[in-house]
DNA sequence: GTTGAGCGTT
């Protein structure tokens, strides 16, 4: 979003080259507004990398005109990219100068702002009344540490609209007294849905069911920023365990595309956690989902899995974006589920996967493979997965159901 | 030596 905006990249500087010498360089194209330059958090030595962010985004572009030289070495300066537009090569290349426009308020609406680099002196006085100039806040907290009790020089703040969180987020940095914090969208911290606790009861995979977290994790500031940039957040299922892989639909210019996932293992039929429902929208809490309904935004396909145990319906719930449950059913056995388009023109949801092993007893067919939805392009509709997984015996089948519903074309 | 860092409570 625009939280990049006016910040430079500088690669390649030399071990010597400080902070300030990097705020004097780029100080000749216009207000420096902070500058980092990462070290090695073991070492304190330089990374031979830094940031620089200009208090006018556009300075940005001139300084992109030139070529620069600091300290003797020609460094590199480019935009730049947040973590999560890195790794997703959708990256479009072409939003020169901030031009960006999808970017907008981002369809995440939570209404809690994490705030970094709160001065230690800030009590929650300071905190609340600062903040309360955009809206009536309905908490406030300053973190400490547990230990020393010494202020860990972030907080959270939450605002009891929607609007609220949105203009204070139109500037990354606030002042406070004259002591500059920064906002950001607050990581929902149990965003996690389906891991849990009786994520293992299955047992068998729990381990990978971790690392299947652990990527999420990575994920999860990736989603913070991708809401911003893409408009559509990435949608991910988490599963209880096993694969969990996921999809989302980047979305540049109109296409979504849905990622599709997941694996489904070998799951023998049994042992799944059922916990996971799956569902499109990262942001788990009630709480926060709610926000969605009225966002529109996404289609998405729900899991397609592969048989359906009795559980199968299970997991479920997962309100979908305009309040109709899409299907929610999470089945599990994989989980894999693509998610969809949205937005519109033409996402496909897709679900790859194969349904896993088939589980002994209920399906006999046992996976197949499960196309995907598609989408088409007509406004409306995308359609999401539907993955069916085996089709057998069993009274239940699995079939998944994945719906896609891209309402809202526009 | 080239893309960071912080995320909690009721």
């Amino acid at each position: 979003m625009d939280s990049d905006q006016g910040k430079l990249f500088v690669g390649g500087i030399s071990w010597e080259t400080t902070e300030e010498k990097l705020k004097d360089y780029f100080g000749q194209y216009g207000d420096v507004y902070q500058v980092n330059i990462m070290r090695d958090k073991a070492t304190g030595r330089p990374r031979g990398f830094g940031f620089v962010l200009f208090s006018d985004p556009s300075v940005l572009d001139r300084v992109l005109q030139d070529k620069h030289t600091i300290d003797g070495r020609p460094v590199e300066a480019k935009r730049a990219m947040s973590r999560e537009e890195q790794q997703s090569s959708g990256r479009t290349g072409n939003n020169n100068g901030g031009g960006r426009s999808g970017g907008g308020g981002g369809n995440f609406k939570t209404k809690k702002i994490f705030v970094g680099g709160l001065p230690p002196t800030l009590t929650d006085e300071g905190f609340r009344q600062y903040f309360e100039n955009y809206g009536q806040v309905t908490d406030v907290v300053i973190m400490y540490d547990q230990n020393t009790e010494r202020p860990r020089g972030f907080g959270f703040i939450s605002f009891d609209s929607e609007d609220a969180v949105d203009r204070v987020l139109q500037n990354n940095f606030h002042d406070l007294n004259g002591k500059q914090v920064e906002v950001k969208r607050a990581l929902p911290k149990d965003a996690n849905p389906g891991m849990g606790s009786r994520g293992n009861g299955g047992g068998y995979n729990s381990s990978g069911g971790q690392n299947a977290y652990g990527n999420r994790m990575d994920s999860s500031s990736y989603m913070q920023s991708q809401n911003a940039g893409g408009g559509f957040p990435a949608g991910y299922g988490s599963s209880g365990y096993g694969a969990a892989a996921y999809g989302y639909g980047p979305a540049s210019g109109g296409m979504g595309y849905g990622g599709y996932a997941g694996y489904g293992g070998a799951n023998p039929g049994y042992g799944g956690p059922a916990s996971a429902a799956a569902y499109g929208n990262p942001n788990v809490s009630n709480a926060q989902r709610s926000s969605w309904n009225a966002q529109a935004a996404s289609g998405y396909g729900a899991a397609g899995y592969g048989s359906a145990g009795p559980w199968a319906a299970s997991g479920a719930g997962s309100g979908g974006p305009t309040g109709q449950s899409p299907s929610g059913a999470s089945g599990y056995g994989n989980q894999g589920y693509g998610y969809g388009s949205y937005g519109g023109s033409d996402g496909y949801g897709s679900v790859g996967n194969r349904a896993g092993g088939a589980p002994a007893s209920n399906a006999a067919g046992g996976g197949g493979e499960m196309q995907g939805g598609y989408g088409d392009a007509n406004g409306h509709g995308g359609y999401g997965a539907g993955g069916y997984g085996a089709q057998a015996n069993g009274p239940q089948m699995g079939y998944g159901g994945g719906y896609g519903g891209a309402r809202q074309a526009q």
